[in-house]
DNA sequence: GTTCTAGAAC
DNA sequence: GTTCTAGAAC
């Protein structure tokens, strides 16, 4: 089934205005509403449901779109629910949508009603402890789509670890939090007030401030470790509504205050004009850039006595990362002192890792007057902030709260009580706060780092790699904050993101399934201010034609763990799936291996997620690892000289990370169980690693000749090449087919067998 | 009736 | 990347 049309066909038209209900809404300036219920079983969305239904005194009419209950009170489809909800809105009713709606895929086409009907679409996230949620599903005797007793648990636990953050960007209009019942109680009694006409604020409301989310790569290793909750997506703020991004134009004075020969302060008119010819990326930086920039001290390195060496080279690479993944924002790292050796060490590794300066740069002032006194406008800065969220100590966190004075205080208290290390939280400035009216600050998002003062609150003495760890946790979880706040201004402001054509477009060639460029291509045109964007090198193998296959490539949280794995070896070494742990790159058993023997090369460079991203300076690195490979495969043939093996690259991976494939050639596996498993190892999806090395040394780059589209091919045996109807037939003949391999695998040592077997496989 | 695939994910 | 399952294919 094609499932865009079946989706877009369930979203109802919008309604003829000549309709009474449509009428009467323009006239009082109400909307119906859409509200989406996120949560697993047991966290209350269906009691919430049924109180906002039978408790509505205020007159608006509501549905309740259940999919426990849809099918005739059996559980039902998505389209089943799409199509109610659309039926209930033409007949003028605001609906719940009642399914756990978890994921973003699950829920995104409730969220995108609000594109095509005048309704505004809200999400309500049942946020409460794991524990509560099991609990109440295990006990439960009448749950309308049975799922009660022991499998609730399992279920329930299962579902969290893929539970996605909503963000407005996805279309809501309003998300609300709800940690515990008293949460939920008071959203009800604001859901039963709403009358026919009224409506409610914009904005993110109740979020807590939980630290970034790692993703787990002991769900690759194959452990299991549900204690720890992940979520993922950049964090929102708690907030009572966040209000539109700002410029602030006010003359400028004092314009060289602070500057330095480190770090010359540049003019906003300056920096915009900078041409980027020296710059190898593709960026390129508008002219509002004030209202998607962020301003931010260094973290920890002051009072908390982080190295500064090892501190200027996390926030080097947290910031490469936010950039390749986001293009339109600007960071800068500023600090008071003109000879602050953190900004120039900062300075030069940036340099070194040719960071277009223009988006990313250092800067010598107080960063309470970056505007007034430094003639450079940021809307959002970050604090330096201590675990209790309080004023006072010294450094920045006394300074922004002096010249923020009590609204900032008052605005946090209302966000969060405590931070974690390695965490941030995002604080809207009130419009009558000093710094929002003077500086045109609207947010300020307090960073708590790790500490190793043995005189300050949780130190880590010394302990470096745990230290590093939460250092860069603070930055990526800041700058992920930043984006957020960015998407959601720009979500507000849909007409103005429409207008700014962008450098780094989402190519139509991507390797992303249809159904999810569809979905993409409708996010792009909504928020295409801030969107992932190639890397300068995916940008330089487009101009040259080199690549067939897109450059673009969203990676969904399951497809983390080897990037994790890859920078964080160390957390793995224990596991038994881990091999051999380099410098360069880390040997591992494929946790799903798809035939007798099948392990990973996996690289450790950032920024190197797949062959797309490969060229001429990573050739040592491409034979660095195709060493290991070679080395493996013959320990393994030492151990059984039956087996045949074949090195190799998967064309488009579905994991981020570079990394080599080292399978024997038996595919004798219960875990290669479809068409695609099959194709991605035998048609040209699979790149030898001795032709990508060849080519990579010849052109500059590899030429990925095929993209998923081989992946749907017939079946064919990898060594006789004759079709077969299905895998387990398929299977059936590939264990017993003798015939030699094809020619070309025999050549340049694209096979590696034992010495012994080598006249039997050809 | 059973096997298998393809798409959704209580 | 997997698991689950409706319904297509046999």
């Amino acid at each position: 089934m094609d499932h865009d049309a079946g989706g877009s066909t369930a979203v109802p038209p919008q309604p003829p205005s000549t309709t009474g209900a449509a009428v009467k809404e323009e006239e009082s300036g109400g909307k119906q509403v859409v509200v989406v219920l996120v949560g697993p079983p047991g966290s209350g969305k269906s009691t919430f449901a049924e109180a906002v239904l039978g408790g509505s005194a205020a007159g608006r009419p509501w549905a309740r779109v259940c999919q426990d209950t849809i099918g005739n009170g059996k559980a039902g489809t998505k389209i089943q629910c799409l199509k109610a909800a659309a039926d209930a809105l033409k007949q003028g009713k605001s609906v719940l949508i009642d399914r756990c709606n978890l994921e973003r895929e699950q829920r995104a086409d409730f969220a995108k009603l609000g594109n095509t009907v005048h309704v505004d679409v809200h999400a309500v996230v049942f946020d409460l402890p794991a524990k509560v949620c099991v609990s109440r599903s295990v006990n439960r005797k009448d749950h309308d789509g049975n799922l009660q007793g022991g499998m609730a648990a399992m279920v329930v636990n299962r579902m969290l670890k893929k539970k996605e953050t909503p963000l407005l960007t996805e279309g809501f209009s309003r998300i609300v939090f709800c940690k515990d019942d008293n949460d939920i109680k008071k959203a009800v009694d604001m859901y039963n007030a709403l009358g026919p006409s009224d409506g409610l604020a914009s904005g993110v409301f109740g979020q807590n401030s939980k630290g970034p989310v790692q993703v787990g790569i002991m769900k690759f290793l194959k452990k299991t470790d549900n204690s720890k909750e992940k979520s993922s997506g950049p964090k929102l703020t708690p907030s009572e509504s966040i209000p539109q991004m700002q410029n602030h134009f006010p003359k400028k004075e004092n314009l060289e205050a602070g500057g330095s020969s480190i770090c010359p302060v540049e003019t906003e008119k300056e920096l915009n004009n900078r041409k980027t010819n020296d710059d190898k990326s593709i960026e390129s930086v508008p002219s509002d850039i004030s209202s998607r920039t962020l301003a931010f001290p260094s973290i920890s390195t002051a009072d908390f006595q982080f190295d500064l060496e090892r501190a200027s080279s996390i926030i080097v690479d947290a910031v490469a990362d936010i950039l390749q993944k986001y293009d339109n924002i600007r960071l800068v790292l500023v600090d008071l002192s003109q000879k602050s050796r953190i900004l120039s060490l900062v300075k030069d590794k940036a340099a070194k890792k040719n960071i277009n300066s223009s988006r990313f740069f250092t800067f010598v002032g107080d960063i309470t007057q970056l505007h007034s006194k430094g003639g450079l406008r940021c809307n959002v800065i970050a604090n330096a902030a201590n675990w209790r969220l309080k004023p006072g100590g010294g450094g920045v966190n006394a300074a922004i709260y002096n010249a923020a004075g009590e609204d900032l205080q008052r605005a946090t208290k209302e966000c969060a009580d405590t931070l974690r290390p390695g965490s941030s939280v995002t604080v809207p400035l009130p419009s009558t706060s000093p710094l929002h009216q003077r500086e045109g600050v609207t947010h300020i998002i307090h960073v708590l780092g790790p500490n190793m003062n043995p005189m300050r609150p949780d130190c880590l003495n010394n302990d470096y790699t745990n230290g590093s760890k939460i250092l860069h946790e603070a930055y990526t979880s800041l700058f992920e904050n930043f984006v957020s706040i960015v998407q959601s201004c720009m979500g507000k402001n849909t007409e103005r993101a429409l207008e700014k054509p962008m450098t780094g477009v989402i190519s139509p060639n991507d390797s992303k399934t249809k159904r999810e460029r569809t979905h993409d291509s409708e996010r792009t045109k909504k928020h295409k201010l801030v969107q992932p964007i190639m890397t300068s090198n995916q940008a330089r193998e487009g101009d040259s034609k080199k690549s067939t296959v897109a450059n673009t490539k969203t990676w969904g949280s399951w497809a983390q763990a080897l990037y994790e794995l890859a920078m964080h070896p160390e957390n793995y070494k224990n596991s038994d799936s881990v091999l051999e742990i380099s410098d360069d790159f880390i040997v591992l058993n494929d946790l799903y291996p798809k035939a007798r023997k099948h392990v990973l090369v996996v690289s450790r460079m950032d920024g190197l997620d797949s062959l797309a991203d490969v060229n001429k300076e990573h050739l040592s690195l491409l034979r660095r690892m195709h060493s290991a490979g070679v080395k493996w495969a013959q320990k393994f043939l030492e151990e059984d000289p039956s087996l045949v093996f074949r090195l190799g690259y998967h064309s488009v991976p579905s994991m981020r990370q570079l990394h080599l494939h080292i399978i024997s050639q038996d595919f004798n596996s219960t875990r290669l169980k479809n068409k695609k498993h099959w194709n991605s190892f035998t048609t040209a999806f699979f790149l030898d690693s001795v032709d990508v090395i060849e080519e990579i040394d010849q052109r500059g780059s590899a030429a990925i000749r095929s993209d998923e589209k081989v992946l749907a091919m017939e079946l064919r045996c990898h060594r006789c090449r004759s079709a077969h109807p299905n895998i387990p037939k398929l299977k059936a003949h590939i264990a017993n087919c003798k015939s030699s391999f094809p020619t070309h695998l025999l050549q340049k040592g694209r096979l590696l067998l034992s010495s012994t077997m080598h006249t039997d496989c050809t």
